[in-house]
DNA sequence: ATGAAAGCGCTAACAT
DNA sequence: ATGTTAGCGCTTTCAT
C-alpha cells in the first residue's frame, strides 16, 4: 500500500497526502481530516526508506555505545534513547567491544553505512584517532573532541567536578590525603575522574599517593584493596566506580580494617544497591538523563540548524552515607 | 556520489558495481577488483535508503527494550546487539517506559514506521494484548507469545528452570521450605521465577509460604527483609534478583539475623558485585548471550527462510557462594 | 490551497 | 559474465 492509495480513497492527490502526513501548511482542515481518515482506515504508514531516499534525511541518530552492562554506560544509553525519542529521532545502536581494533571507527562507519543524520559517541575509550570521514554532526559524550567531522559537539558528563567533590569530601573530613583506585586509563571517563581527584589534592597541597588502576570490576577493586591494606597510612580511598568500591571494601574488611572507622571509602555512580551494602556507600550520582538530554538537543540543533534550548548545568550530587568518616585519631 | 560514479571510474556498468558490492556471483575477479578499488578511492558507500526502497528489505532488526539499566535487561540488550551484529543486521532500538499506556504496542508501531525486517521484544511486561498488526517476524524473549503476527517466535530465558534450581539448592540443604521475594508480577520474568519456585516446592511437598512482591530494587528487597525478619520460621529465602537479595540481606543483618547461619539467601542474575558483598551471594547466572544468539538466529531464519543453525540448550548455572547453608539446628 | 512531473540511488527482471 | 530498463514510494520543484 502506498500513499496514492490513500490519496485515491480521500479523493485528493498523492502530494496532498504527503502534505498532511508531514504536517505541512496549506492544507484545508477538511482535506486534512479526510486524508487522515483514509490513512487510518487503510492502516497506512509512510515508507521510511522512500522518505529517506527522496529527502536525504533519515530522521535517525546513531549511537556508538560500549558493549557493556556496567551501570554507568547502560544508564547513559537509556538516557540517550529517551532523549532521542523526545526529539522525534529514531535510534540506531552499534556497540564497540573492548579491545576491538576497529573500535569506534568501525562502529561509526557502520552507522554511516546505515545512514544516520547524526551520531552520538557515548563515553568512548581512548582508541587513538578515528580515521573515518564523518559528514554528519557528531556529539561526543564525556570525551575530548578528537574526530574529523564538520561539526563535533561535546557534552560533558562533568566527571572531573564530581571526582573532585568526592575527594574534597574526604579531605574535609580531615584525612591527610586520599588514595585513588582508578578505572582503566584507556577510558576517558577514568582519566577524568583521576584528574578530578588529582586537582582536589593539589588544591589542598595534599600528597598524591600512587594510583591503583582497576578495570571497573569489583574484582579489580578487591585486588586493589588487598594491596591498600598492606600500605601504611591509608585512611581514605576514592574509587572510580561503585563496583570497585564494593570490592575494595570487601578486601579491607577481610583484612581486618573497619570501614569507615579505619578507612573511609567513596564510590562513583550511586548504583541502586549502594545504600544496602555494608556499610552503605558514600558516592556521587551522575545525572545521566540530564547529560543525554542536553547533548541530544545540541545534536538535533546541529542537524536541523534550529533554535537551541537553554540548558542549565547540573549540580554535583554527592551522596553521603556511612562509608566515610573522619580519620582515626 | 552514487554508484554510477564508481561505475564510471571502474569502466563498468552501474549494475556491475551493485553486483560487486552485494557479493553477487558472476563477476570476474578482475572486474571485482577494479570496482572495489574505484569505490575505495571515492570513499563510496551504498545508500541504504535506496537499497531498502528498491529491495523491500531494510537489513535491520528492531528491538523493544525496557527503559531500565537493571542488570538483566541491560545485559540482554547488549547480547542482542552483539548477536544482531553477527548476523549482519543493524539494530534499531526503542524502549518502553514502565507505566506507559502505549507500552509495547507503541514501541512496535514506531519500529514498524521506521521499517524493520524483524522485531525482538525483550522480556516484555504483561501489558495486556498488543493491538498492532505486525507483518514481520517477531521474536519474543522470555514471555509467552501473545501477539498478532504471521510469525511469532519465542526463545526462553529459562527463568523457570533457574528459579527451580535455586529453590532446590536450598531445599537440598535441608530447609523445610523456602520463602520468595518476587519481582513485580506484571513482568513475565517475575512470573516465571515465581512459577519455578512454586514448582520446586510442590515437587517436594514443601509448604508454600506467602510471597513478598518487590519491584526489583534493593529498596524493595530491604522492605521485604524487614517483614521476613518478623516472620517466624524463615530459614531460607529466594529473591527474584540479586539487587533485592542484597537489600534483603541488609535488612536481615540489621535485625540481628546472621546470613547464612540463621537465614540462607539466594539471588538471581549474578551481578558483578555478587561475590563481593557480605556474605558473597549464592545466585544463578543467566546465559544472556546464548539466549540472544539463539533467539536472533531463529529470527533471521524466519526473515530469510534460510537454514537454521543448531542450538544447544544452556545448562542452568547455579553459583554457590557463602550466603547459603543448612538451616540452624 | 492543491496538483503534476521529475527525480532520489538503488535492486529486480530481463536481456545479451 | 555483463548491461539495460523499470520501477521501489516518497519529497521536491514548479505549476496552477
Amino acid at each position: 500500500m502506498r500513499s496514492v492509495d490513500v490519496a485515491r480513497l480521500a479523493g485528493v492527490s498523492q502530494k496532498t497526502v504527503s502534505r498532511v502526513l508531514n504536517d505541512e501548511p496549506y492544507v484545508s482542515a477538511d482535506v486534512r481530516r479526510r486524508v487522515l481518515e483514509a490513512a487510518e482506515q487503510l492502516g497506512y504508514r509512510l515508507n521510511n526508506a522512500a522518505r529517506a531516499l527522496a529527502s536525504g534525511r533519515t530522521r535517525s541518530i546513531g549511537v556508538v555505545a560500549l558493549g557493556t552492562a556496567l551501570y554507568g554506560p547502560a544508564s547513559l544509553l537509556i538516557g540517550i534513547e529517551r532523549a532521542a525519542r523526545d526529539t522525534g529521532y529514531a535510534l540506531r545502536v552499534v556497540s564497540t567491544v573492548e579491545g576491538d581494533p576497529n573500535g569506534v571507527a568501525g562502529a561509526v562507519s557502520s552507522l554511516l553505512d546505515q545512514g544516520v543524520d547524526g551520531i552520538v559517541i557515548s563515553e568512548p575509550i581512548d582508541d587513538g584517532p578515528v580515521p573515518v570521514k564523518i559528514d554528519v554532526p557528531v556529539l561526543v559524550l564525556g570525551a575530548p573532541p578528537s574526530f574529523t567531522a564538520p561539526q563535533v559537539l561535546s557534552a560533558s558528563v562533568r566527571a572531573h567536578d564530581m571526582a573532585r567533590a568526592a575527594t574534597d569530601h574526604l579531605l574535609d573530613l580531615g584525612h591527610a590525603t586520599v588514595h585513588h583506585v582508578a578505572g582503566p586509563q584507556r577510558w576517558f571517563a577514568a582519566q577524568d575522574r583521576l584528574d578530578g581527584w588529582r586537582t582536589a589534592l593539589a588544591a589542598r597541597d595534599a600528597p598524591e599517593p600512587p594510583v591503583f588502576e582497576g578495570d571497573w570490576s569489583a574484582d579489580s577493586g578487591y585486588a586493589a584493596g588487598r594491596q591498600l591494606a598492606q600500605t601504611p597510612g591509608v585512611t581514605a580511598v576514592f574509587a572510580a566506580n561503585d563496583d570497585m568500591a564494593i570490592g575494595l571494601i570487601r578486601a579491607l574488611v577481610e583484612t581486618g580494617r573497619r570501614v569507615p572507622e579505619d578507612v573511609s571509602v567513596v564510590g562513583f555512580d550511586d548504583v541502586p544497591v549502594a545504600p544496602y551494602i555494608t556499610p552503605p556507600l558514600t558516592t556521587v550520582r551522575q545525572p545521566f538523563d540530564a547529560v543525554a538530554r542536553e547533548g541530544l538537543s545540541l545534536l538535533v540543533h546541529a542537524i536541523e540548524k534550529r533554535d537551541l534550548p537553554a540548558t542549565g548545568g547540573q549540580p554535583v550530587d554527592l551522596i553521603v552515607r556511612a562509608s566515610t568518616a573522619p580519620p582515626p585519631a
